[in-house]
RNA sequence: GGGCAGGUACCAAAGUGGCCAAAUGGGGCGGGCUGUAAACCCGCUGCGGAAACGCUUCGGAGGUUCGAAUCCUUCCCUGCCCA
């Protein structure tokens, strides 16, 4: 029923930057494999983010490799550590979330990891089903399981320490919880990126003190942003959402830097290693273009989140746009109305009235560097005037944006 | 509670009476090139104006001055140190 160790270890590595201990996970998988029971694997996520970007799909898409060789995958979601607030990484305090907030984000969860996770084997779980029922008793129990001092080991404690930096006591005890969680659960292995490394060990720790055998962990990297230098956030709008539009995600996709497609593969196809290794190796002999295997890296991240077919049509509406020139098959329309008796048309101010540019001075600035097209004849003139008799035109601005404009009078 | 340092455009950061719509870098945008929304090169990046120029902007509100991002008063906010 399940395959080999061997076999289930090389597609569990892959991408992974620290798996402790190693030996551990083969003497589970071993033993799932001969009492033929699945492993229980746990991976938290906080219920801050509802929009789902590509550097979370590292970690969901590990936990699919756990899934496709059969083992049982818990989504948990932190709604009780979210009230707490996961100091992990941060240089501050971070504000605690109300009820409602938590509910919401965590349904926004539910509906976009099941684009990778597969709905039929993943179980999701909330922490506060058993952190809540705790009793005071209990958690003084959890508490004088761990020391102080290895409590402030944590970089980001240490340094907010050191700075003088207020630590509150209730960031102390995230760590715990988070380990409780691995506890309660009776985890096997635990997946995380490799900033929560901290919180996983003391898992570890915590199993041990409840006479559990310890969970492994394994991190995966946090993704790098399209920069290719800051690793992915919204924040930093470097980040390509899982629900953006195929031609978006695409689009995106091709902007990254040529080096860093490389990674992307690694981390968000299942493509193995070495495969990537022989076309990196061929596309810097010339003899792949890197170009089309970064449109196949596009294609393949569009596929997994819109099916296979609109992965293709993507790619083919990219070399139509980018490649050959021409007109998107689809494009935004804008209506125009003509006012009784207005007999001129000036492009400048359709563009501010459309909503296309914010200022009649954006609009004039993209027709003198040259980035506006009517009907794909470039725009020279400041005062020009669309033609009132004709019904359709097509505006194009730049590269990107084309706007079917449908004239009427009104 | 006391002391100190700050708050400048999308971000970072210079500017400390006129030469400031405000250096520089990043980001964004446009063009060129290209197999790419890669890389590289060039340009633009408050609003209005064809331009000359005008208007609004440097935490808020007042004031001094012919003239204020720059000086004064006051208020708000942030960080650090001491208690």
């Amino acid at each position: 029923m399940f395959k080999p160790v061997e076999e289930q270890l090389k597609l569990l590595k892959k991408g992974a930057v620290e798996i402790i201990q190693e030996e551990d996970l083969v003497r589970k998988l071993e033993r799932s494999r001969k009492e033929n029971r699945p492993l229980r694997v746990k991976a938290g996520f906080d219920p801050t983010a509802p929009d789902i970007h590509l550097g979370h799909t590292v970690l969901l898409r590990k936990m699919k490799h756990f899934q496709e060789l059969g083992h049982e995958v818990i989504f948990l979601i932190g709604d009780f550590t979210g009230l707490i607030g996961d100091p992990s990484g941060r240089s501050a305090t971070r504000p605690a979330m109300t009820r409602e907030e938590i509910n919401r984000n965590a349904e926004t969860y539910k509906q976009q990891v099941f684009k990778i996770l597969d709905p039929q084997k993943t179980i999701i779980d909330f922490n506060s089903r058993w952190l809540g029922a705790l009793s005071s008793f209990d958690i003084i129990k959890l508490t004088s399981k761990y020391t102080v001092a290895r409590i402030l080991e944590r970089d980001d404690f240490t340094k907010r320490f050191k700075a003088g930096l207020p630590i509150s006591v209730h960031e102390l005890l995230y760590p715990l919880m988070q380990a409780y969680d691995s506890v309660a659960l009776e985890a096997d292995v635990e997946l995380g990126g490799t900033d929560q490394k901290f919180n996983l060990l003391v898992g570890r720790e915590i199993q041990r003190e409840y006479g559990q055998e310890p969970q492994v962990i394994l991190t995966m990297p946090l993704l790098e942003g399209l920069d290719g230098v800051e690793k992915m956030s919204k924040s930093l709008g470097n980040y390509v959402g899982i629900n953006e539009p195929p031609e978006e995600i695409f689009g995106k996709l091709m902007s990254i830097p040529d080096d860093l497609m490389y990674r992307y593969y690694e981390l968000l196809t299942d493509v193995p290693t070495d495969q990537i290794e022989d076309w990196k190796k061929q596309a810097r002999e010339g003899q792949l273009n890197p170009r089309d295997l970064k449109a196949d890296l596009a294609r393949m991240v569009v596929a997994d989140f819109w099916g296979a077919e609109e992965g293709q049509r993507a790619a083919e509406e990219f070399d139509r746009i980018f490649k050959h020139r021409d007109l998107p098959s689809e494009m935004e329309e804008k209506m125009v109305e003509r006012g009784e008796g207005q007999t001129r048309l000036v492009l400048v101010d359709l563009m501010v009235n459309l909503g296309i540019v914010p200022s009649r001075g954006e609009a004039k600035r993209l027709i003198r560097q040259g980035g506006v097209y009517v009907d794909g004849r470039r725009v020279e003139d400041l005062e020009h005037e669309l033609d009132v008799t004709r019904t359709e035109q097509i505006l194009k601005i730049g590269k990107r944006k084309f706007y079917r404009l449908k004239l009427s009078n009104k």
